[in-house]
RNA sequence: GUGGGCGUAGCUCAACGGUUAGAGCACCGGACUGUGGCUCCGGGGGCUGGGGGUUCAAGUCCCCUCGUCCACCCCA
């Protein structure tokens, strides 16, 4: 049996890369565009950092994590998402020394899970975090770049639901209710939701079930129960929403799966993707960096989900300079080609030789399969008046030009 | 972890249980000795995912296994 990738591990071929690039590029520079400056962070991480950071009775790390024991003994786990390692290297360099950290970065995450449409083991994120800014206009500024790429760069039917899960004050007793509300309807709930009043009441507003929609109807609302610096942070953010004028939707049955969350969080969503239709997601998390050993620090991030975003765009296609194909025919052309070859690519042409021997006929063939847009043929005449043969293969034109003004020519998309 | 669909050429797919498993596209060559796309002709390509079973005979039926896709769970 030859040997494939590990299931859940993807391969990104050419003709996928170039939209990735696409994707990756835009987000750099509109996230630099809002004075945001990259990171890189470790893929792997020691355990304990996600036990403590994403809650340890959530589904990533119940059931969805990447463990294993190095050599000397250690517990690792490969990064089921971003937020958890840039804010362990945000303590560990004391960050914290400025006023404000605006952080990107982008690259793999892992989680063990059954792969489907838009969602694989190895999958890969644009995160953007703000490190030391309470300010709700901070919330509203971060959707309004984000939404600003995605439209940039051609994401049609971006929806963006938001919610506010309360702070360490208002949550509990909010929690409380909700499990009491749910108890009394106990019968008409899925075994999963029954589970959860004890371990996650919040996520039975969340269920698909169509009982629990049922049973949930006229569950109390988060949005409702808010204190009153958490509904005024939650007002503020809408406000600015609106006055960047960003179109959200309030959603209060809206969880988030990782427990770090507190006030606002988001979901963008769009349609065409299946059932895996969240491409960015995230929100506050005020008491994240205290609770991994850091100074008080309230947060605010995101991560876009680069393969999700790929299936959206992946049809507007992405421009990439003309290629040009060179065929020397016969030695003193495959000489003097290395020559010119050197000088045009130095003037930044996209150009390729064909080292094949073939006819010319075929070679032409050869060219033309490969996409070329410009064919340059050197054989003997252009040799003796310092020419090339452009053949210009989409009009089928040709002409012979001095070697130094080729790269002119073929520099013409 | 649960459920369902699908595994035949590089890709998309045919083949009633019955000759040597085909087609289109792609690839290579020729018709056309320095000019591609269109047309025509030819060529290379397959352990029919793997293993076991039923049968005179299995790509086809049965069992197991692996892979993949979609959905659930959950999430980017």
């Amino acid at each position: 049996m030859e040997i494939t990738a590990v299931r859940g591990f993807n391969d990104v071929l050419p003709g996928d890369t170039e939209v990735w690039r696409h994707i990756e590029d835009n987000a750099f520079r509109v996230f630099s565009s809002y004075g945001f400056s990259e990171i890189k962070v470790p893929i792997a991480e020691k355990t304990e950092l996600f036990l403590r950071s994403i809650g340890a009775t959530t589904d990533i790390v119940e059931k969805e994590m990447y463990t294993f024991t190095d050599r000397h003994g250690d517990s690792l786990t490969l990064r089921p998402e971003g937020t958890a390692p840039v804010v362990r290297a945000y303590i560990e360099h004391k960050l914290y020394t400025n006023p404000v950290s605006k952080l990107y970065y982008s690259g793999p995450m892992f989680r063990y899970e059954r792969p489907q449409k838009g969602r694989y083991r190895q999958f890969y994120q644009i995160g953007a975090e703000i490190l030391g800014d309470p300010s709700p206009r901070a919330d509203a500024e971060a959707l309004q770049m984000l939404m600003r790429l995605f439209e940039e760069i051609n994401v049609r039917g971006a929806e963006l639901n938001i919610n506010s899960l309360g702070d360490a004050h208002c949550r509990p007793a909010y929690k409380e209710r909700l499990k009491n509300y749910l108890s009394g309807v106990k019968d008409r709930l899925c075994d999963n939701c029954l589970r959860r009043i004890d371990a996650n009441p919040l996520r039975a507003l969340d269920c698909k079930s169509p009982g629990c929609i049922e049973a949930t109807h006229d569950a109390p609302s988060i949005v409702e129960s808010l204190c009153a610096p958490c509904a005024v942070h939650f007002d503020k953010v809408r406000e600015h929403l609106g006055l960047s004028g960003i179109e959200a939707t309030v959603n209060p049955r809206m969880v988030r799966g990782l427990d770090y969350y507190t006030r606002t969080t988001f979901e963008i969503t769009s349609a065409g993707l299946g059932s895996q239709n969240a491409i960015a997601a995230g929100g506050r998390y005020d008491g994240l960096v205290e609770e991994l050993g850091g100074p008080a620090t309230p947060c605010f991030g995101f991560a876009i989900g680069i393969e999700r975003v790929a299936l959206i765009i992946k049809e507007g296609g992405v421009y990439r300079k003309p290629l040009a194909v060179f065929i020397a025919l016969g030695a003193e052309a495959e000489k003097k080609g290395i020559e010119l070859l050197k000088a045009w690519r130095d003037r930044g042409i996209r150009i390729v030789e064909d080292f094949s021997d073939g006819s010319l006929k075929s070679r032409m063939k050869r060219a033309d399969r490969a996409g070329a847009r410009y064919a340059v043929i050197l054989g003997e005449d252009e040799l003796k008046s310092g020419t090339v043969t452009v053949k210009d293969m989409k009009s089928a034109g040709q002409e012979k030009v001095a070697w130094d003004l080729a790269p002119d020519r073929i520099a013409i998309g």
